[in-house]
DNA sequence: GTGAAAGCGCTAACAA
DNA sequence: TTGTTAGCGCTTTCAC
């Protein structure tokens, strides 16, 4: 690779001269500089220069499950608010596995100016030395229980499980079953308290037989609902906590030969492509996910104009929470056999 | 954040000797740096450790559109490939524009030792300069016409389009319509020439009122079907280069009443996560997805172990060509109006 | 406007 | 085994 030197070499001036030129100044021998730049197809060392200055011109964001169609929607909303900023996005995806996120998140915060992350957990280990260094965080759809100085943007889970709940309850279910994520992360806790919360709320029994705390993983839902369909007293209804889960549930359904809505009806958490295709198509708690990712890289590029001014530590940290809406398709009905639930 | 200077003068020591005993060699005061190193928190710059030693640690993955769950799934086999390894992974994704493929090129080569791309088109230019520099590259999945030196992970895309347009000639189709991906990428040229070379052999019509090439997109896929449909002479079949133009085109099938497989058959390539749940089942051309990544990886890796070693230009470069294969479910059938085929 | 020189944090000779 | 020192490529004072 060829350096600052060379260009300065053969373009006849000082090193000095060449950096102040790349960087935008007036300097009396321009064109001979930018001959020789391109003449040697010199371009400035990145690494060079952020040893120098401190600053990537990037930024980093975390996610724990790429393959999540959530998440990759997320990035997208990130990539396009990001675009013209000038900075780069760098993704890292933790596979929902706490030592590789520990690991990306070391990688990130000394190669970028700042980090969107999806935390595993609420508890969180490997953002604590974070939050002492001044590098911006902002929490994205996952919340931890410290940190106050980082910004989040999270959704209103518990009302989605409110919809959720409330919706099946209408049609008259009394027998609603949950698959929920990890309890240790934030959707994973804030869907199932949501969950009982609105059960009890309506005076509907919270069974702990017809409850199952998975991973958010499609073998995770589908092992969780084959589960549930052979317990002795089945559900008549199901609200799964996240997309992957509900897809694995919807596929163990499908084995098992179970007719949806009729033996029994499914809401699940977070839209999906081709929800309208499904037989039957498929009734949701759908939630802003673009949206979601284009706020956290706002309020992340923001931190990082705010960095250059001499007031940055002045400024509160931002929380905002967006709102979820029940879309009701076909997967959700009354329940068939309403006098199994006299017993 | 603190440096290596005061980690040596808190142990009383050299930097030297702190660098010695972090890269593993044996220090008489191991403990007092030990010490020292906790108790500041230090960690080492992986800046300037980049910029002394010319190495990342990292290896940059660079794909078209992340919301492609092939592309997900591909990003999965990469990580779970490369975890063992020590070298990080970092993505980007360049949202199939070339601008910004370009940028991302330029940034991740600088910051990594390596780069799996999944190029945008075959011509692609931001690859030009990167065959004359050392750092190695793996193309995976599109390949570009010139640079030998790069290996090479792709699929049988010819045999793809040809067991899909069998499978629909022997179902009694003819009047079969193609939606195609850009023609200038490996996907989008090779399944269109696999489409009208199998048809060309069956002796089929080659109709190019049939045959529509679009993005890769579900929006265009969508577009392109409805384009189709509203023909006078319609398709009684229709075969669809990528996952998302088959979800945009079943869509649109969706919301113009047409009956799958009866008005129209349809097949996909790739397959998707809720396919057999489709109203009908969707019969697609599958193709190994996360070991197509993990494949890909393993060429880099050897590829990096490579560099230590003196004779590393001698060896050849690989290409792969992993197989595909049709997964026929219920949304092809013979075609109905078979007489209209006489005209 | 320009050049000399210091230094960002680290590692690898080279001496001791 | 250890310390001294040079230097990776760049930017930025400080003099001129």
């Amino acid at each position: 690779m060829t350096n600052i030197q060379e260009v300065a070499r053969v373009a006849g001036v000082s090193t000095a001269t060449v950096s102040r030129f790349l960087s935008g100044q007036t300097v009396r021998s321009g064109e001979a500089i930018q001959n020789a730049v391109r003449t040697l197809g010199y371009s400035p060392s990145v690494v060079a220069r952020s040893l120098k200055s401190g600053r990537h011109g990037a930024i980093g964001v975390i996610v724990p499950d790429i393959t999540n169609p959530f998440f990759a929607a997320l990035v997208k909303g990130i990539n396009h608010e990001v675009r013209a900023s000038g900075y780069q996005v760098i993704l890292g995806n933790s596979d929902e596995d706490a030592p590789q996120e520990e690991a990306l998140l070391a990688a990130l915060t000394q190669r970028t100016d700042g980090i969107i992350i999806a935390p595993l957990v609420e508890g969180d280990l490997s953002l604590v030395r974070l939050e002492k260094s001044r590098t911006p965080v902002v929490l994205v759809d996952r919340d931890i229980t410290f940190a106050t100085r980082f910004d989040r943007v999270l959704v209103d889970n518990l009302s989605g499980s409110r919809q959720a709940v409330e919706h099946l309850a209408a049609l008259g279910h009394r027998a609603i079953a949950h698959i929920g994520g990890p309890l240790g992360s934030t959707p994973g806790r804030a869907r199932h308290e949501g969950f009982v919360a609105a059960m009890e709320r309506l005076g509907l029994p919270v069974r702990q037989d017809l409850i199952r705390i998975s991973d958010f993983r499609e073998e995770g839902g589908r092992d969780s609902m084959r589960d549930l369909w052979n317990q002795p007293d089945r559900p008549t209804a199901v609200f799964i906590a996240n997309n992957l889960m509900t897809i694995g549930a919807l596929n163990a359904l499908h084995v098992l030969g179970a007719r949806i809505p009729h033996d029994i009806s499914v809401v699940g958490f977070d839209d999906v492509a081709l929800a309208e295709l499904l037989d039957p198509p498929l009734t949701v708690i759908r939630r802003p996910d673009i949206e979601q990712g284009a706020a956290s890289a706002r309020l992340l590029l923001s931190r990082l104009e705010q960095d250059f001014e001499p007031d940055a530590s002045l400024s509160q940290s931002h929380r905002i929470t967006l709102p979820v809406q029940l879309v009701v398709r076909g997967s959700t009905s009354a329940p068939a056999h309403r006098e199994r639930e006299q017993e």
